[in-house]
Parts: C-alpha cells; structure tokens; sequence
DNA sequence: TTGCTCCTCACGTCACGTGAGGTGGC
DNA sequence: TTGCTCCTCACGTCACGTGAGGTGGC
C-alpha cells in the first residue's frame, strides 16, 4: 500500500487509526490486508492532503455518500461539497501564481547583481546603488531578501 | 504587525523566537516595536508558508545574502535558491490542477445523479446503475466517493 | 537458517492554537 | 478608574517521523 502510493507504512496506519481506511482483513501473523479499493483511496487522500485539505474534512467527504437518505441528495450534498474544495483550490492556485510571479520578478531584478565586485554598498547599502534604483519598481520580496530600506 | 500582515500574535512570537524576525526593540512595559520592514518580512514569510515551504527553508534564504562574500557571489546564490523555488511551485501548481480537473469531472458525473430516486441501487450497488455505465471513463475520484466496485 | 519486511508502543517534531493569569497604556 | 491589548509560561493539536525491540513469511 505504501509503496503503491507513494506514502509510508507510517501514514497508512495512521489514516487507518483516523478511520480514514476501513478496519481491513489482518493475516495470522498481523499484517495488514488492504483490498485494491482502499489503495485508490489513498492515493486520493494523498492528493488532497498535497492540495492543503485536513485529515477531518477529507473524512467528511468520503463519509457523505453513507449519511444521506437518497441517491439523489447525496448526489446534490457531494456536488456542493466538491464546489467548495474546487473554490478553495482556484484560491490556492492563484495565491501560487500570484507569489511565484513575484518571485521570477525578484530573480530578474537580483541577476542584474550577479556580476556585482562593489564593496563600498555591498552588503549594507545596496539601497544606494544605482542597480536599484531604475525605473521599474522594486518588488517587495526583493527589498525584503536584499535588504533595502534600513 | 499581527492584524497588517493576516497573521496572529502567536506567530509574530514564534517567527521571533525562531529567529526569523530580528530581535526588536521592546517599549518599557515589554510589548515589542518592531520597524515596517519587518512587517513586509513577515509578509513574505507567509506567503511563503502558504506555498509550502518549511521555516527552515525560508530562514536559509532569509540569510543567504549575509552569508556570501560578495555582492555578485550573494547575487548568483540568490538566483540559484530562487530557481529551485520557482520550479517548486510550479510542481505545486501543476499538482493542483490536476486534481482539481479530477474533483470537476467527478462533479460533472455525479451530477447525474442529483434527481435519483432508485433505492433498489443507492447505496451499495451504485456501481451496477446505468447511469455509471456510460462510455466515458468513470474518473478514480467517483469511485472512492462513491463507493462503486466493491 | 538467514534477511528483509512488517508489527506495536512510544516519544519526537513542526508550526503554531489556546487558555491561564498578569500587566501596559491610552 | 475602566477596557482593551499585549505579555509570558505552558500544555494541546495536527499529521505524521523515528527509533526500539520483536515477529512473520518466503
């Protein structure tokens, strides 16, 4: 199971103590026995968890289906559900490409520094030299990383 | 600095204890005065932290300028631990969207079932309705959900 | 019989959250 | 003088990591 989804015998058996894997077969000697449906299981808790999803309302939304009366309003408590986690994630998708955005700008603005022998402002006046002060603006991860403004 | 940066005063004192705000200076009565740069550092920090990266990380790239013996070695330092970050998050980003692709297309299928009314499959034969069986792939996502082949 | 893999405690870690009880500063 | 905000411990939490010491199963 680990192996197959690129997770640890560690996490396996916490997700099982979190009842996230159901109670599954044990062979004699006490090894675990999962059938394949639980492997796509986690393999799918894995994602979500990369995607920045707690362990509780992973839970809740593989428990959705079991707790509605009908077919049909499982079907519409999912559908919603799965609306939400997908807004959450186009939010963390754009706070990524917004930040990764401004750290390319960061690393064109620095690489103009990269020939730099100057030790009149380096380290502690980079602020002064001319490098940084041309027209464009100075984005904010790099005043911070290079120490501008102090 | 808690309420301008969206953070809270707990993580103002443990970026401080960790070492990753500079010591401050403290009024009379022991509440900490800290300068505005500090307030786009813990800024950055945090953006940062949302990205995924580890405080360790960060405090590594925090320090990186310092620990270089000139301007353009700190320069081509700099570049490089920024490349590697970028390329990150676009492994992130990559990894996001993937999945969120495989949350729609699980909405767009069990959205089929939003108007069942069929207790003789819900819940534990979904797998064997017509509605699953159509010529389109059913994505792994729908079968954990839903709970089909078992 | 020998290795490698799995098992169960159980403590450690990372990045904070959450009170308890006390003081600052307008 | 009254509130609200900040202070310092210090224990809690979430999602695991990491040994220690033991057994399974080919």
């Amino acid at each position: 199971m680990a192996r197959l989804s690129d997770s640890t015998l560690r996490t396996v058996r916490f997700y099982e103590e979190a009842g996230l894997l159901q109670p599954v077969q044990r062979t004699e000697g006490g090894h675990r026995l999962f059938p394949e449906s639980e492997l796509e299981k986690l393999r799918l808790v894995g994602d979500l968890r990369e995607a920045g999803f707690a362990l509780d309302e992973i839970r809740e939304l593989c428990a959705l289906k079991r707790q509605a009366p009908t077919g049909g309003e499982a079907s519409r408590r999912m559908v919603a559900r799965l609306d939400q986690q997908i807004d959450a994630m186009t939010g963390r998708i754009g706070l990524l490409e917004r930040l990764k955005q401004e750290l390319e700008q960061a690393r064109r603005v620095l690489e103009r520094c990269a020939g730099c022998q100057d030790p009149a402002h380096f380290p502690d006046s980079c602020g002064e030299c001319r490098v940084m002060k041309r027209g464009d603006e100075v984005p904010a991860a790099v005043s911070v990383l290079w120490e501008l403004e102090r």
